[in-house]
DNA sequence: GTAATTTGACCTTC
DNA sequence: GAAGGTCAAATTAC
């Protein structure tokens, strides 16, 4: 690979998770084409998950300055788990509810069909347990967690309100992370029995979810396509770019399409250079090392990724990859922000 | 009968 | 003391 600071390792990474987030677009928007082409979408995601991970790997994150910082923690094993981070964790010993240092994510979301209550499945399930009208909102906001709470110990819950501004939107706080067995995933064989042009509600339900989502990343600049292309710009590949780059130049495998087949009629290049990301100030940023985000980033796209590709065009595994992506992509900003400043 | 939702009370933080 | 978050009994739905 190449060689890199550490302040250009991480940005490639950050970089790198927002090609893969763009790639997901790109599959939502040709899943009622060709299969074989989301399958070679889905591919390059894989790959190009791989080597965001081999990167963070070969130690461009540098860890001398994580001591140097004082932000030592306990020693990495070379399988590391957030699970052993009680930090990252709701619910602990801990009772100061609002220091907990919780995972925090933001999205707003439009409800079902517009004009439902709730805002659209996000794949997992929730069970209300209270609700609470706020100073100054018009709305109540509801609070959730997740059903196997019980039965599985799922500490993750979520609160939804609907946006002051516009009914059919809904702002939906993320807190904690699912342990539960994954409904998407596990309901992934049954689907994968279902191609997606004869399961039409779970297509209208990606489409209006992939056109309403907007994930809160506060600032953050390493958002594929942000650099003057806009948000409609599509990636192209050529054929051979996954796991094969090793230049510099390799390695953005987004150039002019080699086929016609590649490129859905969309042409754009993607510069390669990034922005330094503005630092927030948000406290509520959910607090990983760049090693859980490792960890999570390879189990979640090992998971969803694999029954991508072998289901060949998956709406709600799109969906999934999709937030998934954006929400690494928050976790590494905010890493890369906390361990390089 | 079981599970989910509602809602007032209680707890924690600021 | 106010506001947000959670608990748990009562109620409702399946």
């Amino acid at each position: 690979m190449e060689s890199v600071d550490e302040n250009g390792g991480s940005r490639l990474v950050v970089t790198e998770l927002g090609y893969i987030k763009e790639l997901v677009r790109q599959l939502d928007v040709n899943l009622g084409g060709c299969p074989d082409h989301c399958k070679r979408l889905a591919a390059q995601i894989f790959a190009l998950t791989e080597r965001s991970i081999g990167m963070i790997r070969s130690g461009h994150y540098d860890c001398r300055k994580r001591s140097a910082a004082g932000l030592d923690s306990p020693p990495f094993s070379a399988t590391p788990s957030p699970l052993s981070d009680v930090s990252g964790m709701p619910f602990h010993n801990n009772k100061k509810r609002k220091t907990m240092e919780k995972r925090k994510h933001q999205v707003r979301v439009s409800s079902e069909g517009g004009g439902a209550e709730t805002p659209v499945d996000d794949g997992h399930s929730w069970r209300k347990y209270g609700q609470k009208d706020i100073l100054g909102a018009k709305h109540p906001r509801g609070y959730y967690r997740c059903t196997h709470r019980k039965s599985q110990g799922c500490a993750a819950t979520k609160q939804v309100q609907r946006a002051d501004e516009d009914p059919a939107l809904f702002d939906v706080i993320y807190h904690g992370e699912h342990t539960c067995v994954h409904k998407t995933v596990a309901t992934a064989a049954a689907a994968m029995a279902q191609p997606a042009e004869e399961n039409p509600d779970a297509r209208r339900h990606l489409q209006n979810l992939s056109t309403s989502l907007t994930v809160n990343t506060e600032g953050l600049t390493a958002t594929a396509g942000h650099q003057g292309c806009g948000t409609t710009t599509s990636f192209c590949f050529s054929s051979q770019a996954a796991g094969v780059l090793t230049t510099p130049q390799e390695h953005y495998p987004f150039s002019m399409p080699s086929t016609p087949e590649n490129c859905f009629g969309q042409r754009a290049s993607l510069s390669t250079s990034l922005e330094p990301s503005p630092v927030t100030s948000d406290s509520n940023r959910f607090s990983m090392n760049p090693f859980q985000a490792e960890w999570r980033a390879q189990s979640e796209y090992d998971e969803v990724v694999s029954a991508l590709v072998a289901a060949g065009t998956m709406p709600a595994l799109a969906m999934e990859m999709e937030e998934e992506t954006a929400f690494s992509l928050d976790e590494f900003e905010f890493d890369v922000s906390s361990f390089l400043a």
